[in-house]
DNA sequence: ATCAATTGGTGGACAAATCAACGAAGAGAG
DNA sequence: CTCTCTTCGTTGATTTGTCCACCAATTGAT
């Protein structure tokens, strides 16, 4: 029972503040480099990469959901809006009749192989390259071990 | 001119994706739990931490659109909602007619001086507490460097 | 003094995300 | 078989964010 809080020191709220602000910061310009140049948003893109890293480019559609971690009503609606566009079309399930797949389109893998150099240069740019060897060996381990524990507690929790 | 793509090593890729996963994930968990226990959102506590962090806690409008590093239009809408909840007014400029200050109000310190202990001792819990000092030292390091070289190239195109 | 150009801020229309309720199919118990 | 419980996914309402046009005050030029 901890009753007095423990502020962070200067340099652990720069490295909180500084990773979010990061982040958002990256999240903007990224997305809007991607947009400009591929009429891809971050989230479509996000898509596209996890159907194209499985065989024929369909996924289940709670599995695509856990796949890009978002709920499945987001990922309904975003679905949906992607479909409208041609970038990936809906199949029913033979063995179970509620199931749905998403199978990503001819159009949906152009899109993403168009998008693909530019946006990787992109983020080399604007991240990556400004990142020492150690530096990004750190940040990898780093995220890897915080999101192993996120798990961790989110199934104690379940 | 280089013509190939450059793409990205296997721990480059974990860097950058497990950085975008893991920001994703500490938002969505502090985020709730804020929510859940302060009735604030990250946005209402980000805008009050800057007004706090001034004298009076009172800002121009544009000063602290900068600060929080949102867009004007997001500003206002928000500080609209945020004023309709009673965490903050507005007053009028004497000095610049179209100006405006926004105000933190009692009930909005409260609020803040009420979610802040909880949100930060989550912080370390989910976050900053599974690091090593020189992990937060490196992240420190590294985002205020990238953070330093992306306002550049923005006042470069700017 | 007047007239463009810039700055500070608002507001509406639209897009996207969240929340909660729902229906339809499968799975398991009796 | 039938009844309940869970899983899969959709839908609509609400909140939040973005885009863009706009107004009003200020600045700067002549």
């Amino acid at each position: 029972m901890e009753e007095i809080p423990r502020w962070l020191s200067a340099e652990e709220e720069q490295a909180w503040r500084g990773f979010v602000r990061m982040h958002d910061r990256l999240r903007f310009r990224l997305g809007r480099e991607l947009q400009a140049e591929s009429g891809l948003s971050f989230a479509d893109y996000a898509v596209l990469v996890e159907l194209t890293d499985v065989p024929e480019g369909r996924r289940r559609f709670l599995e695509l959901a856990r796949a890009v971690e978002w709920e499945k009503s987001r990922t309904s609606h975003h679905i949906a809006r992607m479909a409208k566009r041609g970038l990936v079309v809906r199949e029913e399930c033979p063995e179970d009749g509620r199931g749905a797949f998403v199978v990503i389109t001819p159009v949906g893998r152009a899109a993403l192989e168009a998008a693909a150099p530019r946006h990787v240069a992109a983020v080399r740019r604007a991240f990556i390259d400004r990142l020492s060897p150690q530096e990004v060996r750190v940040l990898a381990d780093l995220s890897r071990r915080v999101l192993g524990d996120l798990d961790e507690q989110d199934d104690g929790c379940g």
